[in-house]
DNA sequence: CGCCCTATTGAATATAATCAACCGCCGTGG
DNA sequence: CCACGGCGGTTGATTATATTCAATAGGGCG
């Protein structure tokens, strides 16, 4: 790998259409950034501004702290990849971007104030934000495949669940699972026999009742515990 | 879960602001699409239409195929939730979306002329491909953790770098790593003292040669058949 | 009522985690 | 120039966890 060849024009770039039109991209000095070995492009739960950035040289790891847990790494960004693709309409970061040696990136400007001002229709910009949204639901469920142990992930799941009730006015308690112990297995990473264990062992420590496609959570503060790596029982 | 309840005007649907502005959409009928359960709304390697879903009611996961291996749910999607974020731009579907009980969703037009014609300036729309494309790598991401074996994880790791590499123009046989193997590990999710007797595997297998941050990838084929869980050696 | 599919349980095995020790490169400072 | 110290990486022994293979149980549907 080492640093991608310079260059220093953008005539080249292969982001170009994407810059072209953004305020200052077309006089190339001022809207590139230096990252050095070790340094952060942007850390999770710092603001967000209205560029994305593109990668000129160098590489990045992109990594996500599951509180409570020290930071994982969720992927790795090459030249000419983007970086910030995962926070628009976002006010904070959810990950951090880390340089593993030192790189350079150009700052792209995601007009934001656009979608603000609503004097587009929503669509577009909506589609921005969807996807964006998109891309940090898939980060999660990476985050989630790291838990090594099935506990951890069955838990993960089962509160992703009950939050996206809530969110639709159902139970956040007490649901029935649309799909089968295969499917969740899956999902999970692990084998139907596992998903049947770790069903009988979080129903031992009464953090859930789960039988057949009915779920109770019972617990779900030790779930979250549990998710967290921390004991469950406080 | 079960069928969340029918809304049969789009008035209260919290999609209504995307779909506003597409061609039908205003008069309800005709956009909705009815998916019986175990049906597919689409199937991996289908032909990509002009539209994103968005699930009414029902349920659905999400299933990629790795060649060779049978499929492995990446995902499950409720309602409000939307289907096909994740192939704007391509030509053919890269994972099937399987309904998990009787569904419905809702076809919003994905306006894919607008970007083929480039009658707007790219940045908008290339954000759009943009998104996609990213949340296709985490999905992919999302597939190597579902490899049980850290061998696996880490061929498919080594074939990423190395595709990556090609497509910007360097060797995709001999190149460099950016990372440290903690990094590699986190990634991977694995302990870096797995990721480092997996290389010895590796070695000894003559698939690559990896001392330091230095790699070769001596069989790409053979390292492609181990993601593939097929045998290494023909 | 009985079949079939899904789910569960059990026993043996394989794999990676853990804990601990050691190595070797690299940069620092004498 | 060499000695030292530190950190990233490797190796080894033990343990924990999930897989595998096999057998059984339970519901739904015809």
């Amino acid at each position: 790998m080492s640093t991608f060849p310079e260059r220093s024009r953008c005539e080249r770039c292969p982001h170009q259409p994407l810059c072209r039109g953004t305020a200052a991209v077309d006089q190339t000095a001022g809207l590139r950034r230096r990252v050095g070995r070790h340094e952060s492009l942007f850390r999770a739960g710092d603001p967000v501004g209205n560029q994305i950035y593109s990668i000129r040289s160098g590489s990045f790891k992109l990594e996500m702290a599951a509180p409570h847990c020290k930071p994982q790494v969720i992927g790795f960004a090459l030249p000419p990849e983007f970086l910030g693709l995962n926070m628009l309409g976002m006010a904070v970061h959810s990950c951090s971007a880390v340089a593993l040696e030192d790189s350079e990136v150009c700052c792209i400007e995601w007009d934001r104030q656009r979608f603000r001002g609503r004097r587009q229709p929503l669509q577009r910009d909506g589609l921005h934000l969807l996807l964006s949204a998109e891309i940090r639901r898939e980060q999660r469920a990476i985050l989630m495949l790291h838990h090594t142990h099935a506990e951890q992930r069955m838990a993960e799941l089962m509160l992703t669940l009950s939050r996206r009730h809530d969110a639709n006015g159902y139970s956040s308690t007490q649901f029935r699972l649309p799909m089968s112990r295969c499917d969740m297995a899956s999902y999970l990473g692990v084998t139907p026999e596992c998903v049947s264990r770790v069903i009988v062992q979080l129903r031992r420590q009464a953090l859930l009742d789960l039988r057949r496609r009915d779920v109770t959570l019972l617990d779900p503060a030790a779930l979250q515990r549990m998710v967290d790596g921390q004991p469950v029982r406080p």
